[in-house]
RNA sequence: GGGUGCUUAGCUCAGUUGGUAGAGCGUCGCCCUUACAAGGCGAAUGUCGGGGGUUCGAGCCCCUCAGCACCCACCA
């Protein structure tokens, strides 16, 4: 560090992060306990966002803690290929010139998405390592890598032929956009505004001769309807059985309008009479649950969509070739040219869109790939029933038990062009084979070189390599050193969003290819949001980058990123407005260390998280606040004393011979280590912040360090036997090293620039030798330490000063008044500690009084005037304005009066005295005669005043 | 329809097994006291969403209502 007053963040950054890593202490070292975390991978191509940042923040503090803590550890970094993500960003590039993937060709596409990768795939490392991530670089993975590209064949292959994996036509649900199919987690059902058209649907003349015989006055019935367009694949009409209205009907035929068939009506229990018609339209080609009522009443599939959803040749000629929607706004002009339009109503619809391009997906019949579930998902549930996986909060246990009951097979096939490629090749007879490669396949299955083999074409979802991450990364399936050490991991850290798309797999695939869980403990943060508890996202224009934080962004920067490369540039001008409006001076620097600190200290065990620039700006007031209090133990220490020597910091008769300010703040050092250690256990990153905090700012900065003032700067007036003493001089500057050096390795995980900076210098007064902090030992609890007594007596201290600086406060007495002050009826303890000499000198110093004495309370002169609760004063207070004291003393003994009141209804309550615990008893009424004399003193004080 | 959260000071949030309601920021005074004005000292501020219950005692446990948010699900 330099002598500079004001912290500066960023030369910190660009000094150490380098010199960590060049020196390999990212890496697991050591011989302690393995202790593994894996980063969930993001996206190659993509860039660090605030959810990445908070999630990476947490990771590193893990890491860093345990690996001072001694054990073997290492963060498992890389990225994922992220399939679909990927390829839209090169399209999209390609689509900018002209260009489409078509043309290019798959092979060529690939390469240009290598070539992408190749130019922007370090750009997240990079970013991730500017959070201060210590992660493993040297051992990097990534989802397309050789090793993992084996393991997800392997995979694969064994699941095929146990028959968990299996090929066929099924109603899936299909981006018409991308032309792929997609899982049931990638749909995201919005809420939308529709229509429910309801449609005559004559009945039918043929085949059957007594149709007209059931007609009973009306030519059709009425079918209700959000879809009309699917109208052309319609194979039935269902009725409920029950349904009075109808059950005549059943067995009837309906002429289907605009085409040229007739579909009989049907009965099934699934049909709601009470809603629309109470007949409902069966298209089992189009509909899910259309898809299951035709398989038990064995009705017809009937496909009239292609893969782009136009129309194709199922549907009459004329609607040939138009897109879902235009053939939508058709068919309801011509039904209702037909007369067979009966009404529209407005309709508060869910339509399901495709995660990544939103379009409006169409369940659609296509081959493709899938995962039986069931038994895999069996031992997944029982190893978080078991507890052998924790999660923290727990309450996420019971929504991964809803899923895990419920899951349904994952359709793992997607026709896109960037990904695994699926190991399975067709002869031409549409035989499937599956094996590592077309080779492979030929020699298991003692295929002829002259039958043409053709590999599948479709790639694996991106969540089927990542449900492999944590093993596939450490080598699997080769049982590899790596494997053995660190597999199961510890903790998982994510985000809840992705328990089914990643925990559960990962759980799942885990047992099932290594027999073992993939991590014991499953910690699922919160969301960050912005400052209004919206979801950051680039269409609302209010997304923060967390490098901005770190380095600061002028206005002009911040608009123009936020409004370029907008899906709806419309959007500009009012994502322009707000920026404006929000950061009128941009975002200024507040460095990495704030930033983690500020991630740390938001990491409550809630659901949601706002981010508020107000929180890390106080961070860098913390960062400031320990960087000048370090400045000032250095300014004390450094030259002025011998080095320490070696650790434990002081042999028990030592600690004997320090002043009670350094024994007290050791002793309360102990239980502030212990604290934090017990909420890191616990996950409770916010709560070690808060005590990291507090500890440091009111307890070390505004006590310790003003306690030991008296003691390193004697005044030359107003001799104290313990002023001038050099032994105690030499305590506290041992102790003000040592607590700090102790401090700085605790906060090291939370925010390890300045750590590492401060303690570079701190270290070797202190006596520690080592070339970083990071590999130092994390401090531990020490009881020896402990000392309540001295606890107590500096509790009083602090308890006589903040009442002297009140009183003065409330009379308006400047600082430079001198104060004579007579103790009237503190207990005991407040007896010895005025007796102290060494207490009177830390009370003149601090609280800047001129005397300070003990007299017993009946001894107490008539002159005096009572000042507060255990002092009075011998000085005049003639001429001062008194008035606010006055109102304020008022004010206090209406309180005081309304606590005592509350106290003595409880204190005459049988039953609270007869059931209530008796040191909950004792302590009520000790409470109630501290209030009585808190009383008397105050009306005392009250009068005197006036 | 099922499930899960949330509601505490002006704002953002803590509150561990029930036992005197807390922090940061903001606000209001007084201080440029030789580590720090990105600072120090002091002060004000809450019928803990409403109602009911259990208990000697409830912010915390139970029931209920209201508002907000999210997740899952086959309402055409």
């Amino acid at each position: 560090m330099d002598d500079n007053k004001i912290y500066n963040p960023s030369i910190l950054e660009s000094e150490w992060y380098p010199f960590w890593e060049r020196s390999g202490y990212f890496s697991p070292s050591g011989t302690g306990t393995p202790y593994c975390i894996m980063l969930p991978p993001p996206n190659v191509t993509g860039s660090l966002h605030m959810g990445h940042a908070f999630q990476q923040t947490l990771m590193d503090i893990l890491t860093r803690y345990h690996r001072m803590k001694g054990r073997k550890t290492l963060w498992q970094v890389g990225t994922d290929h992220a399939g679909i993500a990927t390829q839209m960003v090169v399209e999209r590039q390609l689509l900018a010139t002209g260009q489409t993937k078509y043309a290019l060709g798959r092979d060529e596409f690939v390469n240009r998405v290598w070539q992408w990768k190749a130019e922007s795939g370090g750009n997240i490392s990079r970013q991730l390592r500017r959070i201060g991530a210590s992660g493993d670089w040297s051992e990097e993975r990534f989802t397309l890598d050789e090793g993992m590209s084996k393991a997800v064949s392997d995979v694969f292959i064994q699941l095929y032929k146990e028959g968990l994996i299996y090929r066929g036509k099924r109603l899936v649900n299909w981006d018409p956009v991308l032309k792929t199919a997609v899982s049931d987690l990638e749909v995201e059902n919005q809420e939308e505004q529709g229509s429910l058209w309801t449609i005559r649907y004559p009945f039918a003349k043929n085949p059957d001769a007594d149709a007209a015989v059931t007609r009973e006055g009306s030519d059709f019935i009425c079918v209700a309807t959000t879809r009309p367009e699917t109208l052309l694949g319609d194979v039935a009409v269902a009725v409920n059985p029950k349904d009075a209205r109808f059950t005549h009907l059943i067995g009837k035929y309906l002429q289907l309008p605009l085409t040229d068939r007739v579909i009989p009506i049907i009965a099934d229990d699934m049909v709601d009479p009470d809603f629309g018609t109470g007949c409902v339209k069966i298209t089992p080609a189009h509909d899910f649950n259309d898809n299951a009522m035709g398989q038990r009443h064995n009705l017809p599939l009937i496909n009239i969509f292609t893969i782009d959803a136009t129309l194709n040749e199922n549907a009459p000629v004329q609607y040939q070739g138009l897109d879902r929607f235009i053939a939508r706004e058709k068919i309801i002009a011509d039904l209702g040219a037909l007369n067979l339009l009966e009404k529209i109503e407005p309709h508060l619809l869910k339509i399901p869109r495709g995660d990544r391009s939103n379009a409006v997906l169409e369940p659609l019949l296509t081959d493709q790939w899938f995962v039986s579930i069931k038994s895999l998902a069996e031992p997944a549930i029982e190893a978080v029933k078991n507890g052998e996986i924790r999660f923290v909060p727990d309450n996420w246990t019971k929504t991964y038990f809803e899923w895990m009951n419920n899951i349904q097979d994952w359709c793992i096939s997607r026709q896109v062009w960037w990904g695994h490629r699926i190991p399975a090749w067709y002869d031409d007879a549409g035989k499937i084979y599956v094996g590592k490669s077309e080779a492979a396949v030929r020699a298991h299955y003692k295929l002829s070189l002259d039958l043409a083999l053709k590999q599948d074409e479709d790639v694996l979802d991106t969540w089927f390599s990542s449900a492999l991450w944590p093993f596939s990364t450490l080598g699997w399936p080769e049982n590899t050193e790596r494997l053995q050490t660190f597999y199961p991991t510890q903790v998982l850290v994510t985000g809840f969003d992705i328990i089914f798309f990643w925990v559960a797999r990962m759980i799942m695939f885990g047992l099932k290819f290594t027999g073992k869980i993939p991590f014991h403990e499953i910690y699922i943060h919160g969301l960050i949001q912005d400052q209004n508890g919206q979801k950051m996202s680039k269409t609302k224009g209010n997304v923060i980058d967390p490098i901005d934080l770190i380095d600061g962004i002028d206005l002009e920067s911040l608009v123009k990123k936020r409004v370029t490369g907008l899906m709806q540039p419309q959007l500009a001008s009012e994502i322009e407005a707000h920026t404006r409006t929000q950061f009128p001076n941009g975002i200024s620097a507040y460095g990495t260390d704030a930033l983690r600190f500020t991630y740390a200290a938001l990491a409550t065990h809630g659901r949601h998280i706002r981010f508020d620039l107000r929180k890390i700006e106080s961070n860098r007031h913390f960062c400031n606040k320990l960087w000048n209090a370090a400045r000032f133990v250095l300014m004390n220490t450094e030259g002025k004393m011998e080095v320490l020597s070696a650790a434990p910091p002081l042999s028990l008769s030592a600690i004997n011979n320090l002043s009670p300010v350094d024994q007290w703040i050791l002793s309360h050092w102990q239980h502030t280590k212990a604290l934090i250690e017990q909420y890191l256990a616990e996950y409770r990153f916010d709560l070690a912040a808060q005590v990291i905090y507090e500890f440091t700012w009111n307890e070390y900065c505004d006590w310790y360090l003003e306690l030991t003032k008296p003691i390193l700067n004697p005044r030359s007036e107003n001799p104290n036997p313990h002023e001038h003493n050099d032994v105690l001089m030499k305590g506290t500057r041992h102790t003000l090293i040592s607590v700090l050096e102790e401090l700085l390795r605790v906060i090291h995980p939370f925010m390890p620039y300045i750590t590492e900076a401060l303690w570079q210098r701190v270290a070797p007064i202190a006596g520690k030798s080592g070339d970083t902090i990071m590999l130092q030992p994390y401090p531990e609890f020490v009881e020896a330490l402990v000392n309540t007594n001295v606890e107590n007596d500096i509790n009083c201290i602090k308890e006589i000063v903040m009442q002297i600086r009140e009183t003065r406060s409330g009379l308006g007495l400047p600082p430079s008044k001198p104060l004579s002050i007579v103790s009237c009826h503190g207990s005991k303890e407040y007896k010895n500690c005025i007796d102290s000499d060494f207490y009177q000198l830390i009370l003149k110093s601090i609280a800047k009084v001129e005397t300070i004495h003990w007299v017993p309370n009946e001894k107490l002169e008539e002159s005096v005037t009572p000042l507060a609760k255990y002092f009075s004063t011998t000085i005049s207070l003639a001429g001062l304005d008194i008035s606010a004291e006055l109102t304020r003393l008022k004010k206090e003994i209406a309180k005081s009066q309304a606590d005592l009141e509350k106290i003595n209804i409880k204190l005459s309550n049988p039953g609270f005295l007869a059931k209530a615990p008796a040191d909950v008893v004792a302590a009520e009424q000790k409470r109630a005669t501290d209030l009585k004399a808190l009383m008397d003193n105050l009306t005392g004080r009250l009068l005197a005043l006036s």
